[in-house]
DNA sequence: CGGCGATGTTTTGCATTCATTTTTGTCTTT
DNA sequence: AAAGACAAAAATGAATGCAAAACATCGCCG
């Protein structure tokens, strides 16, 4: 009776473990995400149409619950959806990245400010740490580990905050940017590279102080500049790359 | 053939108007308009269940498409799903509250902040004429007619931003907010009343100076602010009502 | 008399079906 | 040969059907 004998051997069900340990996972959410994750991998390109027929048996579900999570990610700007005309993985265009760094910035700076009331020093010291092994990493050039340590900075920043709706909204954002593929020669932009380090500095400068409004400030530009990094970069790749001004 | 024979003459369909004029208005999301304001202006109370069948023939239309809807406005945090027992409509704590005002505050300091970036004089000008009529009514106190234009201002400097993800965010928190009600008696709170008109001649004089930073902060603080209020009052509506310190 | 378990009903979640719409492929016409 | 028209095929959107889970009612036993 399962769908699954449709096409014989089609079926690896690729994510959907149904771990019942700790969570009531309703096959909903265990979807959603699996969706997500699908889509923000990038296993899809940008524009295409999503296979509907084709991701139920992949996932070995039905049409009702997978266009039950289309929607939603439609909802959170994943995807849209065009009358009669299916999903389409929306492809991000230039305005539109400009308008999630900022958001994102936005969301940061609250992030810090919030962060600046409530974080003890224990949490502080943890970031700082953190840091430090940042610090090395860029001190050896190593863009993998740097990047890592980069993102669980911010990751701790935006969870000090003690604000699960700022979270759940900082997720969000940050898995549509996602998207989109810092093809990971950052190496050209060296220089910005240092300057990301020194506001670094200036962000835990800025927390330990306790200073919200003026860490808010630097998030914010923090961000700023992370997309104009983001913004040149892009110009780079769809346009010539040799003209580095 | 259509459902709506279900239950004789029950059908009313409140809202689900169908204007093909311009907008390609896909009755998902019709629905889901219709159903975010069903449950935002309060038919349902905190924590009930939402009762499918009953809404189906609200609407006129099957299960399928309401559940659908119903996924969204969980992941918009309006309502909660409990695996196999159904939706609820998401009772806001007191946390909730903080954590929604708080992030209010941070998209509109982003809002503030982008507005002085691209803001035209003109603009200004138009929200400043809503300023006065604002105070025109906080001279003559009237309350409904200075929320009116309070609302106005604040959307306004959000439409200023030019972030179209920052409008939709913006409103989602602020329709996720909107659900509690500020029973109409904050004239008790005359002293924040004159607070907020100080604050918003603070918001148009760093808006005219295109101070981003300044303007940053003081609509953060303004939110914090009348989340102070809003805590100040709930508390005093639960609790006794005469202790007003 | 109160707590507990069995049984029938309702509700939920998902699969399936059905009516439209869109898309594709072919054929005709100029 | 290209453009348009038509028809077959597929996909979409919504309704309905069905198994399982929750809920309620009632009888049973302590």
């Amino acid at each position: 009776m399962t769908n699954i004998a449709l096409d014989a051997e089609t079926i690896e069900s690729p994510s959907l473990r149904r771990e019942d340990g700790a969570g009531q996972t309703s096959l909903h959410g265990e979807l959603l995400a699996a969706l997500r994750d699908y889509i923000v991998e990038g296993n899809l390109a940008d524009g295409a149409r999503v296979p509907e027929r084709l991701l139920c048996n992949r996932f070995g579900i039905s049409r009702t619950p997978l266009r039950e999570a289309l929607k939603v990610l439609a909802a959170e700007g994943l995807i849209e959806l065009l009358p009669n005309r299916g999903a389409r993985v929306r492809a991000l265009s230039a305005d539109d990245l400009r308008e999630l760094f900022d958001v994102m910035g936005g969301l940061e700076a609250l992030a810090g400010r919030l962060a600046c009331e409530r974080i003890s020093d224990e949490d502080i010291a943890e970031i700082e740490q953190i840091h430090h092994e940042m610090y090395r990493f860029y001190l050896r050039r190593d863009m993998h580990g740097y990047f890592q340590c980069n993102q669980d900075i911010h990751r701790m920043i935006v969870a000090a905050a003690g604000n699960a709706t700022l979270s759940a909204t900082y997720n969000s954002i940050a898995g549509r940017i996602r998207r989109v593929r810092y093809s990971a020669n950052l190496d050209k932009e060296r220089d910005r590279w240092g300057e990301a380090m020194r506001e670094h500095e200036a962000i835990l400068d800025a927390l330990r102080r306790r200073a919200g409004s003026e860490l808010s400030d630097i998030m914010f530009l923090h961000l700023r500049n992370k997309r104009k990094a983001a913004q040149h970069q892009s110009a780079a790749q769809t346009g010539d790359e040799s003209s580095s001004t």
